[in-house]
DNA sequence: ACGAGAACCTGTTTGC
DNA sequence: TGCAAACAGGTTCTCG
């Protein structure tokens, strides 16, 4: 569910209770998320100080001044909540609680994931772990554009939405995103991904920034699981132009064609059958 | 080498 | 009404 800009809004709401605090209190409820907590998890967390709060794609890195790092992902159906007083929180705990953070400021931070895609682990260096070493270019920080998205592209059989979902080469744009960033630069999504280059590579490069700054800027979307650290939702779900408006008509100026729904890879994809070509 | 599909798990919605 | 199937924002492994 959290894509690039759900989990850049996650971070933003934990950063302000965790970046400075020290964790007081490390508490693993359950010890089953989809790779398993390093047995060292509480005893090496606990007492740490979170010097900063970064992302990287989907993955949020909690840098420690131990040197080491924190690795979070919210898979599918991840979520935190922020409660400003551990005390006031009390016993409430539901039956997918997974790791509950206590700072010395109080706050009580609980990291709830019904379906268990997600993982929590320690890094020595982020960067250099299995799970971040391989990830591809970061969309906005400024080198993605129609060039460097064209020779990424460039000799790939597989369809562009593939290729957008495939983390090695732009990290962060999920399923969502990647139909309307598509839509957006008026893409097939079936298309070959090694046609992509040139003035469609730009329109793409643009579109998949433009889509993704436009949704952080609306606190991400909210369909089901995913929420706000403090409770609240993202709002980018009614700009949605395509992701679940089956059977609505195109929005798109002079396109009197309509959404449809297919399905690639085993993912739903929307589109526009008459101006996405 | 690369791409499609299944698997992982639970909850909710849809259809017969 | 009830039950089963389909579906959900992700990643990783297997198989062809």
């Amino acid at each position: 569910m959290p894509e690039l800009p759900e989990v850049e809004t996650v971070r933003r709401g934990l950063a302000p209770h965790l970046e400075g605090r020290r964790l007081a209190r490390v508490e693993l409820r359950r010890g089953d998320l989809r790779i398993p907590f390093p047995p060292d998890f509480v005893q090496s967390l606990t007492g740490c100080r979170v010097a900063r709060l970064g992302r990287r794609a989907k993955y949020l890195v909690a840098e420690l001044d131990s040197g080491r790092a924190l690795i979070m992902h919210l898979g599918m159906s991840g979520r935190f909540a922020v409660h400003e007083s551990a005390a006031a929180s009390g016993t409430g705990s539901g039956a997918h609680d997974h790791v509950v953070l206590e700072t010395d400021a109080g706050a009580r931070i609980v990291y709830t994931d019904h379906r268990r895609f997600g993982l929590m682990t320690l890094a020595d260096d982020a960067a250099a772990h299995p799970l971040l070493r391989r990830l591809g270019l970061e969309p906005l920080d400024g080198a993605l554009d129609g060039m460097t998205l064209g020779r990424m592209f460039a000799g790939r059989r597989t369809s562009v939405k593939a290729a957008l979902l495939d983390q090695r080469l732009i990290a962060g744009v999920g399923n969502i995103y990647a139909c309307e960033a598509l839509y957006r630069a008026r893409l097939s999504p079936g298309r070959e991904s090694g046609t992509v280059r040139g003035e469609r590579a730009a329109r793409l490069a643009q579109a998949v920034r433009d889509v993704l700054l436009a949704a952080i800027e609306a606190g991400g979307s909210t369909l089901r699981d995913y929420a706000q650290p403090d409770g609240g939702s993202g709002y980018f779900q009614h700009a949605f132009s395509v992701y679940g408006r089956e059977g609505e008509p195109c929005g798109r100026r002079g396109c009197n064609g309509k959404i449809s729904r297919i399905v690639q890879a085993g993912r739903s994809t929307f589109l526009c059958t008459a101006c996405q070509r």
